[in-house]
DNA sequence: TGATAAACTTTACGCGCGTTAAATTATAAT
DNA sequence: ATTATAATTTAACGCGCGTAAAGTTTATCA
């Protein structure tokens, strides 16, 4: 939408200034667009009307204008269109916690996304805590935003404080569902996935028990739900095996449950199921440290599967088994409902929530 | 002229609200700082007074407000605010590549400590990439920041367009090294750090050869030179070992890197110090996909060591020997040298870059 | 060629706030 | 109580741009 100047371009207009005022070494700055519509031969309203949408004026018109975008460097003071502007072209992005790469793959998606459609992006972490995510809901209110996508942190989250902000301003939620809040949510369907997870532990080898923290998000909760259900459905007796943690340093947790548990020697079966990939990859740091061998290959004794597709888990020694989510249709599905919602209003709030089915990744850690 | 209008609009305004107030008692919405200084019983300049620097006014002033505060959630308009102000409260957060863990807590890190000094931080990632890059400092100067903290991407980055970046904006370099760019920078020092793990190798085992990239940023070149350098010093032969790669997924690199290296069967040492945490991450993997065991326990036939204490490093199979860099330090003082910066203006431009000890981190693998 | 629509120019208002100067009031110190 | 000082109020301007209305030019098509 707005063009950048070529350094090129830059050096020749520093040059023609040095001759043209001689003595003075002072390169002429745009200081705004009245300034600018001038250097280009044509109204500022016009000019207005262009850096809004470039195809809105006459080709000969567009050219004059993007031939003084060349010589000179202006773009429109961001503050003040966005004064002006009734709404502006900023979108919000808020994931839980940016440290997590999968919610850093996912926050690239999503910003990629909103520029592809010419909005502006920006981008916040609560950092696993909630005050902070009010904190981020507050500073995204003075933006005044067209539209916010949202992972929220989930089960800690201040929900009346969400749903007052969703009321407010067109909100998408992402990955983590929050039943009535937002205009509607996009993620992965984790009925699909987990028992098409739950299957193929049972096909190859033995039934998985489920190791899981306290259910930080929704999907947490509907994983366990999953999984017992699946477990059922096939004949076999689910065991659920929870372990304590209620930070987001989900290795961390992994691993001192993992300690814990393998320790114990009390544990249902050897092949675990873990609620996501970074806690699976703590335990098999625990299991590692144990002496445990980890993997499908016959010398091994235990076998662990996660769920996410973590963009390290692709390196985990043994590279691990897990679900991938569609990432790709997730963003992409997420900024076009927003888009749409932006600019047909609430109108189209009959969306329902869209979930998008998991792939097996069998690698061979399970 | 036209504030009269205003002010008769505005009676009329408040007298439909009185009216609205005796019927039912929601909570009227602020819209601007006239009214809300109204709803004060204090003007307008000491309200706008008030949210520069609370601690400018009058303690009884201050309650009147903070009380208002209380009953009319009002937030002076962002837009017209940085509109005004001479020079915002914003600084720019740029970072190379934030799905890489270690930007991630750099940049959490970074935003945290301007919070702290009453700035409002906006992080972009350049993903990688040097026009991307580019496309930021357009960004941040349509958004007239007070600074920028700035970790390049290194050696692809446009260095002329960098440059003429911070000769307009005060620019803290971070990270990774620009030569002449930027007013000062901070990071951490190489020639400490690396020859630290050499010592610590050499003294355990057999003198590690070193495996790296081809250098992105001019880190990797300088932890290439301390490596040999500390190896001539203790009267060893220094071998390194260049893999290609110019993307950032540095796992992927080490992966497919390790592989051919370790299948050559030309290992110049079975000590390998890689020149950062990713790169080892990978060949780790690789290491262990050819069946070959890494560590420091007696059966194991290689060592492996990393750097910069990447956040998963505590959780690979063996856990990974490496260097912390001193996070904390390095970003609280570029934010503190950044503000002095833009406070004291250029006059404070003596400072000298600053860099940082690494702490040798010892754990398993090597 | 003339009629009509489309694009443009001119003029002007208003957004919400920072900021300043002068007048006024509150507080502190003598 | 008097004075000096600090804080506040009042009034007004300007930031840079979106936007609207009315008049003018340019393009389009018969």
């Amino acid at each position: 939408m707005y063009h950048s100047i070529t350094l090129r371009a830059e050096n020749l207009f520093l040059r023609a200034e040095k001759l043209k005022q001689g003595w003075l070494m002072v390169a002429q700055k745009i200081r705004n667009m009245e300034e600018f519509s001038a250097k280009c031969g044509v109204s500022r309203p016009t000019v207005s009307k262009y850096f809004n949408e470039p195809s809105s004026v006459r080709a000969s018109t567009r050219q004059k204008i993007e031939a003084a975008l060349e010589q000179y460097d202006f773009r429109p003071n961001l503050y003040a269109v966005n004064q002006n502007r009734r709404i502006t072209k900023n979108i919000g992005i808020v994931v839980p916690y940016v440290a997590d790469p999968f919610f850093s793959e996912v926050a690239r998606k999503l910003e990629q996304c909103c520029i592809e459609a010419g909005f502006s992006p920006s981008t916040f972490s609560s950092h696993g805590s909630p005050d902070h995510e009010v904190e981020i809901l507050e500073i995204l209110r003075s933006m005044r935003p067209a539209g916010v996508l949202m992972a929220p942190i989930g089960r800690a989250s201040h929900k009346k404080k969400l749903e007052a902000f969703c009321k407010e301003i067109p909100t998408v939620l992402v990955d983590s569902n929050l039943e009535g809040i937002g205009a509607t949510f996009i993620g992965s369907n984790n009925f699909q996935s987990v028992p098409l997870m739950v299957e193929y532990l049972c096909r190859t080898g033995e039934p998985p028990c489920f190791f899981e923290m306290p259910p930080v998000n929704p999907n947490a909760n509907k994983r366990r739900a999953a999984y017992t259900q699946a477990m059922e459905e096939l004949g076999h007796t689910p065991h659920v095996i929870r372990v304590e943690g209620d930070t987001w340093e989900f290795e961390e947790i992994g691993y001192t449950g993992g300690l814990k548990l393998l320790n114990g020697g009390e544990l249902p079966s050897r092949t675990i199921l873990c609620s996501n990939d970074r806690l699976a990859i703590g335990l098999m740091a625990a299991a590692y440290e144990l002496g445990i061998k980890v993997g499908i290959s016959p010398e091994c004794s235990l076998r662990i599967a996660g769920h996410d597709d973590h963009p390290f888990s692709r390196y985990t020694c043994p590279s691990l088994t897990t679900i991938s989510q569609d990432y790709e249709a997730i963003t992409e599905r997420s900024v076009d409902t927003l888009i749409t919602l932006i600019e047909h209003g609430k109108a189209s709030k009959i969306h329902e929530d869209t979930l998008y089915e998991g792939r097996l990744i069998m690698r061979s850690s399970a």
